[in-house]
DNA sequence: CTTGACCCTGCCCCTGGGGCAGGGCTGCAC
DNA sequence: GTGCAGCCCTGCCCCAGGGGCAGGGTCAAG
C-alpha cells in the first residue's frame, strides 16, 4: 500500500492536489494505517490518472465528482461534450497565437499608410479637425476589430469622397456641427444625404451596416453626442433611409 | 468618446474586467466626463484588444501590465516566449485530448485479458495470495502509467514465469515472507537471483529498471514493507547486482 | 416624469490549488 | 538508542481572474 507522497508523485501531481481532491469528494477517502497515514491501491493510482485527464482538459472539479460516479451512457455523453469544447480551446487558442504573431511582426501598424492620406486628404478638403479626428478614430475602430472587412469599407469610403458631389454634402454635414437643430438647413441636407444614399446602394444595405458588429452605431452615437444638430442629422437620415425600404 | 460598456461589449470582454484592468493598472484610467463616467477613446480599444490577446495567452495580467510599458527589444523577446509557451499549451491539450479518446474507448480494460489468465496460472503454480495480489496492482500500476512500455514489460514477466527452473525462484521469494532475516536461506536464495538476473540480461540493465519511472522502486518499496525477509531480500539482490557491474 | 438601461464604488464569493505553521511518524545512520 | 531527514497530518490564509450584488447616481426616449 502507497504513501499519499507516492501516489501523488507518481501521477504527477503535488500532495496538496490529492488532498484537495479528497476533500472535494473526487477520490474517495482511502483507509488509514496505524499512524493515521493514508493508504492507496493500484486503482487510486488508475482513478487518480482518470481525474486528472479531465482535470486537464479543463473539466471543472465539481463535474469531474458527479463523472466518477456516473453510468456508462452518461459517461460517452459526456466525453463527447468534452471532447468538443476541448476541439475549441485548442482552436481559440491557435488563434489566439496568430493575433500574437501579428502583432510581433506589425507592431506600430496602428493604421494603413493609406488611411493618413486620406485623412490628410481630408483636411485638404476643408473638413474640420474635429471630424478628421472623428474620421481618425472610426478607422482605428474598424481596422482593430474588424480587420477583415476594413479594407473593403475604406475603399468604399475613399471612393466616395472623392466624388466631388458627395464630398459636398459630407462637408456639409461637417459644418452642420454648430446650427440650430431646428435650422430647415438640416433637413433639407438630411432630404440630399437619404437621396444619395439610395442612388449609391438602392434599397440594400449600405457596406457599414452588414459589419454586423455596431461599429457604425458605436461611431454614431459619438458623432451624436458632440452636437444637437449631427443629432437630428442622424435621426432623419434613419428615418428617410427606414421609410424607403 | 465611447462609454465603458460599448468599449468592453465591444472588445467582447464584461465591464467588469475593464475595471479590473484598471485597477491593477493593465489600462490607464481615462478622463471621466462631467457625471464622473469614464470616457474612451479609440486608442483604448486597441490597447484593450492587446490586453485580451496576452491575457487569453495565459500571460498573467501582471506581467502584462510590465509588457505594456516595455521597450521594444524586451517585448519582442516576450513575444517569443509567450508563443512558444503557447505552442506547448496547444500541444499539452492535444495529448490530453488523445488520453481522452482512449478512455472514451476502451474504457473497462484496467487490465489486458493477458494479465488475468497470468495471475490465475500463479495461483495454480503455488503462490499465495498475497503475492498474487501484489502482481495484480503491479500490472496495474504499470499499464496505467507506462501504456507505451507495459505490454512488452508483461512479456519478458511471462516468459520467465513459464521456466520452471526460474519459477522456483520466485516461488521461494514468496515463501521466503515469513523467515527470519538473518535466516541462511534468505542469503542463499538472494545469492540464486542474483546468478539468474546475470544470466538472462547480463550485465545490463534489466528492463524493468529502465522504465526510469520509479514504478519498480515504488513497488519494491511496497513488497519490502510487507516483510522483514523480503526487505533483506532486496537489499542483498541489489547489493549482488551492483557489485557486479 | 417615469422608466429602463447605463454608470459608479465597495464588498464578498468562487475555483484550483500553493504555502506555512505546528505537530506526529518512519527509517536509516551512527 | 539517538539523531535527523524526510514523510505525513490538519487547519489556516493567500493568490489570480474575475462574477455578482448592494446602494446610489445618470441619461435618453416616450
Amino acid at each position: 500500500m502507497i504513501t499519499i507522497g507516492q501516489l501523488a508523485g507518481y501521477v504527477g501531481v503535488s500532495v496538496k492536489t490529492v488532498r484537495v481532491y479528497h476533500a472535494k469528494g473526487l477520490l474517495p477517502e482511502p483507509d488509514r494505517d496505524v499512524s493515521g497515514y493514508r493508504r492507496y491501491g493500484a486503482d487510486d493510482v488508475v482513478a487518480l490518472i482518470r481525474i486528472r485527464t479531465f482535470a486537464e482538459a479543463g473539466v471543472p472539479l465539481a463535474r469531474i465528482r458527479e463523472l466518477m460516479t456516473a453510468g456508462e451512457e452518461e459517461l460517452r455523453r459526456a466525453l463527447l461534450d468534452i471532447d468538443g469544447r476541448l476541439t475549441d480551446r485548442i482552436r481559440g487558442l491557435q488563434a489566439t497565437q496568430a493575433r500574437l504573431r501579428e502583432l510581433a511582426s506589425g507592431e506600430p501598424t496602428l493604421l494603413p499608410a493609406g488611411v493618413h492620406a486620406h485623412l490628410e486628404a481630408l483636411e485638404r478638403w476643408g473638413f474640420t479637425a474635429r471630424w478628421v479626428e472623428l474620421q481618425r478614430d472610426l478607422w482605428i475602430l474598424v481596422f482593430a476589430t474588424h480587420p477583415d472587412r476594413a479594407a473593403e469599407l475604406f475603399r468604399d469610403q475613399s471612393a466616395m469622397l472623392s466624388e466631388p458631389a458627395l464630398r459636398q454634402l459630407f462637408l456639409r454635414y461637417d459644418h452642420a456641427y454648430g446650427l440650430d437643430p431646428g435650422d430647415p438647413r438640416v433637413e433639407e441636407l438630411a432630404r440630399r444625404i437619404v437621396d444619395a444614399t439610395l442612388s449609391r446602394y438602392g434599397a440594400d444595405t449600405p457596406p457599414e451596416a452588414d459589419a454586423a458588429s455596431g461599429v457604425p452605431a458605436l461611431v454614431q452615437s459619438r458623432i451624436n453626442a458632440a452636437s444637437p444638430a449631427w443629432r437630428r442629422l442622424d435621426s432623419l437620415i434613419r428615418a428617410g433611409l427606414g421609410a424607403a425600404r
